[in-house]
RNA sequence: CGGAACAUAGCGCAGCCUGGUAGCGCAUCUGCUUUGGGAGCAGAGGGUCGGGGGUUCGAAUCCCUCUGUUCCGACCA
């Protein structure tokens, strides 16, 4: 591509509503620009790149067996009804109404519409297992797009949908997946992790979410420092602690500490580290069915933490005994139950039930609320002041606790979530009744897979991972170009233009991307520069009279910090240029 | 959804407090000069100051309202 023929549309200031390097670097370097709040669109220049993210994910997907297809983005209501999310899903899904007044969405996802297809076309169990895919637009109404392309309303996203007779036959298209992912990831030359995850709302039981490792992701990715161990936070498992309790040492005694009520305050108050002094969540138990018609209240229900530690929502609600959601008791209740307020509770002489977690048990002579408005208690010891009920896991895992595989510790870093596979079992077959007929002529209800990558994500994510102050790194695999050729006094030096065509022609013959950059006299050689750096080309060679007086011309990688370039006779330049893109 | 802020040329901003001819830098256009790190000089174009309403002789400026955008929060004994 000639400069002069393209749209460089560079900025030397980054519009001031961005605020993390990518969204910046996008703009500045004439990737995308904004139409209105989460929607981008994308220019000639992140357009290459965003294209070669998709293809390397097609080619790994076919590479794994998938088949791909194109379903519409604008999905009717009734399917949406017949699986139950019409109702489930909130307002992330746009709902429209078309002329007739009928209702359709526009497509956040695509299991409807897959499955939809899959009952019709699919009958036997000699046709599974199969796996289709497209690469698509969705649309996801958030409440609160941000990040520029990161997290934005319309995406890019390529998404896999499979189906199987059984379980093993599911299993085994995980894994292809799991490791197509793998694959694409490495591909793309970038820092990631595979963890553990939630299921979330889309439901099914195996999940995996791949992670780009950066300092501005969303989520805290938990992942030991020996082992291929890693998870999301909301679900890694805080091992409990191989220490024992040590024995009490302390006596009880009552401290007074009014307005005193955080843990911060309190530990500070009484002078002692957070993690020996305990707190104490007051929660709202399960009712049953019956309950609820009778319109009872719940019972409350303690959750004792270390001081130090968070409770893990996710993990207390699923405990037997607690309400899901987790719903916080409301002050007046603990009042009534416990006679005092939140902020001077304490496992002490507690009424109601009592959830310790792992690691609080195992604390002696810890300081506690006394449950008297005001008054706190030191010295206090399981057993002997307070009864220990029951002991579960209820907290977030932090750095330095031992890994669950009993490999290594934890270390915690942010992750960006580029892709996402589950096994979804039967739960929108189910919905749809996509059945197949098996071996026996019997009707059987087909499971599924499905597995998704945010392939306009995955291009910001890139930039998070590889930037320095003068602009984009681009990773090889997914530079716009991979070489830029400057020309400088081309106005006045026939030899500049005929060298920079030259060598320009014969890349192109290879099939790399090249930027010919024959902007003219206006452009400053500075302004090239500047350019090629913020644009992240991972090559560039610069051609001027100056240097072909001795007949040399410049090389230089962008990843090198130091700014001297090589000088290499002009004759050579060719070879050196694809021997640096061969690998 | 809760809280906070912002909205002036394509982009970044000043002007508003204390009402009186709408400004600066970058970008754009023309001419001349210039060519190894975001060029110089001279000139030019570009704005219903987000929309609506009000106060006033007069509103970018003060008041009300709507819309848009951004940030923070949605962990707490």
């Amino acid at each position: 591509m000639r400069a002069s023929q393209f749209l460089i549309a560079t900025l030397k200031e980054s519009p001031s509503d961005a605020v993390v390097t990518s969204h910046q670097l996008m703009l500045r370097a004439g990737m995308i620009r904004k139409l209105a709040s989460g929607l981008y669109t994308w220019l000639p220049f992140g357009l290459r790149t965003l294209r070669k993210v998709e293809k390397i994910v097609r080619e790994e997907m076919d590479a794994a067996g998938a088949l791909e297809l194109l379903m519409p983005a604008v999905q009717p209501g009734e399917l949406w009804e017949e699986s139950g999310r019409w109702f489930e899903y909130g307002g992330e899904l746009m709902r429209i109404k078309d002329r007739h007044n009928r209702d359709f969405c526009i497509g956040p996802t695509h299991e409807e519409v897959i499955t939809d297809l899959a009952r019709n076309e699919l009958n036997s169990y000699r046709q599974l297992p199969v796996n289709f895919y497209q690469v698509q637009t969705k649309f996801r109404d958030e409440t609160r797009p941000r990040f520029g392309v990161m997290r934005a309303r319309e995406f890019l996203m390529k998404d896999a949908y499979s189906f199987h007779a059984n379980e093993e036959s599911l299993n085994d298209t995980y894994e292809r997946m799991h490791q197509a992912y793998t694959n694409i990831f490495t591909r793309l030359g970038l820092d990631f992790r595979p963890v553990n995850a939630d299921t979330g709302s889309i439901g099914g039981a195996v999940s995996h979410e791949f992670h780009v490792l950066a300092s501005s992701g969303e989520d805290d990715i938990a992942f030991s420092n020996q082992s291929s161990y890693a998870a999301n936070v909301e679900l890694a498992e805080a091992v409990a602690p191989s220490t024992e309790r040590p024995t009490a040492s302390q006596e009880l005694s009552e401290v007074s500490t009014p307005d005193q009520h955080s843990i911060e305050d309190v530990s500070q108050f009484l002078n002692l580290s957070a993690q020996q002094v305990l707190k104490t969540l007051i929660v709202e138990g399960e009712l049953s069915e019956k309950e609820q018609e009778q319109g009872k209240k719940p019972a409350l229900v303690a959750l004792v933490l270390r001081g130090d530690h968070e409770l893990n929502e996710l993990k207390a609600e699923k405990l037997a005994g607690i309400a899901n959601p987790l719903t916080f008791a409301q002050e007046e209740d603990i009042v009534a139950a416990l006679g005092c307020k939140p902020g001077s509770i304490g496992p002490c002489q507690m009424s109601i039930e009592i959830i310790v977690d792992r690691s609080a048990a195992v604390v002696a002579d810890f300081a506690c609320g006394a449950n008297k408005d005001g008054v706190h208690l030191t010295g206090a010891n399981w057993g002997r002041d307070a009864n220990i009920g029951r002991i579960e896991d209820v907290r977030n895992v932090v750095e330095g606790d031992a890994s669950p595989d009993g490999e290594g510790t934890l270390e915690i870093k942010r992750g960006i979530e580029v892709g996402h596979i589950f096994q979804l079992g039967d739960k929108y077959s189910k919905a749809l009744n996509a059945t197949v007929l098996d071996e026996n002529g019997k009707q059987k209800t087909m499971l599924m897979g499905c597995y998704g990558i945010g392939v306009s994500r995955v291009v910001a994510a890139a930039i998070e991972q590889n930037f320095d102050d003068r602009g984009i790194l681009w990773p090889q695999a997914l530079a716009p170009f991979q070489v830029t050729i400057v020309l400088i006094d081309a106005h006045k030096s026939e030899e500049v233009v005929e060298r920079g065509e030259a060598l320009y022609q014969s890349l192109l013959a290879l099939g790399y991307d090249v930027l010919l950059d024959d902007r003219d006299k206006k452009t400053s050689p500075g302004v090239k520069f500047a350019d090629s750096e913020l644009m992240g080309t991972p090559h560039r060679v610069v051609i001027s009279s100056r240097g072909l007086k001795s007949g040399l011309v410049e090389y230089k990688a962008r990843q090198d910090q130091k700014n001297d370039a090589i000088e290499v006779p002009c004759d050579d330049i060719f070879e050196l240029v694809k021997s640096k893109l061969a690998h």
